[in-house]
DNA sequence: AGAGGCTACTCAATCGTTTAACCTTTGAAG
DNA sequence: CTTCAAAGGTTAAACGATTGAGTAGCCTCT
């Protein structure tokens, strides 16, 4: 066998072999192809011979060469509860969007809601030379890692976090006018679980609408979703009607003396549907319900779904522009926080409410 | 300001430094810290003070230049048409684990059904250095990549790529003797869209078992389902019931004489159930309907779905476990297909048929 | 005394790019 | 006849870890 100097060839073409088939040096043939700005003096002939040259031996770039010295990945980090239909899969779309078109990729972690996880992943990430990260729904107050981070819907309070959270008041507000002007008055609530960001900040704004608008909250009308246990893995998750089937279920018991419902999400106020249509309540002929979120089952579910339509897709878009923007202006000032608007969704499952009897 | 022979110190610790600090070579400290089998003739106190060290000044070493040197980047490339609940989820969720417990990482594409992508995404992940890839549902003739592909109800007929598939005799089998038996002789069937590679391999395995069991298959019963349009973008997509819906009104159009409905899956037997109830027709009561995968609404919609059970999450599960194996061990033999087994979960949405009258 | 073997390491090449700093040649201006 | 600039490049040092090939020192065996 005879001895080569340098090791055997590799199966796929670099830059040397490249710049030795061309006769130029690896440093011409790397400014072309980047196009680099100090490639100003390379005559368009030489350059287009590079070009064509690179077509023809199929040549790319090695991706970790690359990433070494530039020390960028062109990925992020998405940690998310998981891949649910509900939540991650709107909001991807959007930040798919506009990852693609920065030729972004992105590395999912699903932490299931377990604080260990969501502690991990960030440092596994981080390692894996993450140039952001977005946070979906995730509770985060410490995140210490080097590079810029997005919070969609988190309400983080860690520093250097921009936050991309919905209008709570607004949404609270277009809900219970809605249901107000239909006149009811004995109004139920399902709070979000403990687990979700969001919860605190929707059940502070029912407090401050209601107060606003002159609706008495009774504490005996509350409930909670509870949310010991979930996890994908067992099936006891956030996508199952479950989660609003059992709180009803339990409201129901305390007392029946109410007209509406405004539940924490679309799919526990498609499970508080069921409950109530078992103990022979129509909806929303005894009780409106209102849901959250607007999620495709909410028009395809019966009676269709009247919700508060969060805009995630958007939500997911200008996270990732935001994220982008601060990755690559990594000095800049950065908003701390960027507030969207939700828009109430008429369909079914609200109508007057009945005159007693 | 002070001339400084290396270039400023990074943010954080490298080899370098942290051999400096410990007087002794980055081989040695590199070693140690790989559990290198070379590195048995360290005592075991050089060995606690590398660890040690590295723990103090939180070294981390850096996954570009390890990933350059050993040419692996320990993540895989997962192809899926989108991120939606009916298939993704489950299956990612097994794929998740085993990748998991591998310290691997995977990026997400989704080509949302478009051949250009379908073609695109795999170059692309193939330049980030992807060690293998995961073809989820999504068809591909020919993949020209350099590393392990494992596909997943994707029927790939490309060399050297590993099928998982479902074993649609017995689940046809399963489903369509499950109504045999239920009386059901004049069985509607709505065929999958023919951009799922599943469809076709579904409807021949119908027409294999309506011949064992005697069962006659009646052109004029069968529909299909029509993907035209589909995309996540515009709402118009795979997990809407809809999907379902239109068929469902078309074969009532031209006939209503069956007593029985075998759907694509359970998304499409959601709808096909509205289309029934719409005119009038009581499912079971009416007409039986049978759907497939077993989503997480199967269970929650009313009337809860008859479906036959496709054990996504394992499928996931021996997707990723033979993936990774493959990628360590490049030369080895491996299986062409693996073979799953589905389970028919009866529940509301199927009866005796109705005598006639 | 010499050979061998073990311990505890080190040296330096290598992976494939990027990029700051140079280096020629040619032509024109002063 | 110098000087300068521009054109058209080249050199070599990074980036940071891995790893095959050594090697100095000490002990042991014959």
């Amino acid at each position: 066998m005879a001895k080569t100097k340098r090791s055997d060839p590799p199966g796929h073409v670099n830059l040397r072999m490249l710049a030795e088939h061309l006769k130029l040096s690896q440093t011409t043939v790397s400014l072309v192809l980047n196009d680099s700005p100090s490639a100003k003096s390379i005559p368009p002939e030489t350059r287009q011979r590079v070009k064509d040259a690179a077509e023809k031996l199929n040549y790319r770039p090695n991706y970790f060469a690359r990433s070494l010295r530039q020390s960028r990945s062109m990925s992020v980090g998405v940690l998310a509860p998981d891949l649910s239909e509900g939540y991650f899969t709107r909001v991807m779309s959007g930040v798919v969007e506009e990852l693609n078109a920065a030729h972004y990729f992105y590395f999912t972690a699903c932490h299931d809601w377990k604080r260990e996880m969501i502690e991990k992943y960030p440092r596994m990430l981080v390692e894996r030379a993450v140039d952001g990260f977005l946070l979906l729904n995730t509770p985060v107050d410490q995140i210490d890692v080097p590079v810029p981070v997005v919070a969609i819907s988190a309400h983080s309070t860690a520093p250097n976090v921009t936050n991309i959270v919905l209008d709570h008041h607004k949404a609270v507000e277009q809900a219970l006018l809605h249901l107000h002007q239909l006149g009811h008055r004995r109004i139920a609530f399902m709070r979000g679980p403990r687990a979700i960001p969001d919860s605190e900040f929707r059940w502070e704004a029912i407090q401050q609408v209601a107060q606003e608008i002159g609706l008495k909250l009774d504490a005996n009308l509350v409930v909670r979703i509870d949310t010991a246990g979930w996890s994908m893995k067992t099936g006891h998750h956030p996508m199952a009607p479950e989660i609003g089937h059992k709180p009803m279920q339990e409201l129901l018991k305390r007392t029946r003396d109410f007209t509406a419902v405004f539940c924490f999400n679309d799919i526990s106020a498609i499970g508080a549907i069921r409950a109530l249509k078992d103990v022979g309540l129509s909806v929303p002929g005894d009780v409106s319900v209102v849901g959250f979120d607007d999620i495709q089952s909410a028009a395809y579910s019966t009676p269709s779904l009247t919700t508060v339509r969060q805009p995630l897709t958007e939500m997911g878009k200008r996270g990732a522009q935001v994220l982008l923007e601060r990755i690559a202006n990594r000095e800049k000032e950065f908003a701390a926080e960027i507030v969207v608007e939700p828009e109430l969704v008429v369909r079914e499952s609200t109508g007057p409410a009945p005159t007693k009897g």
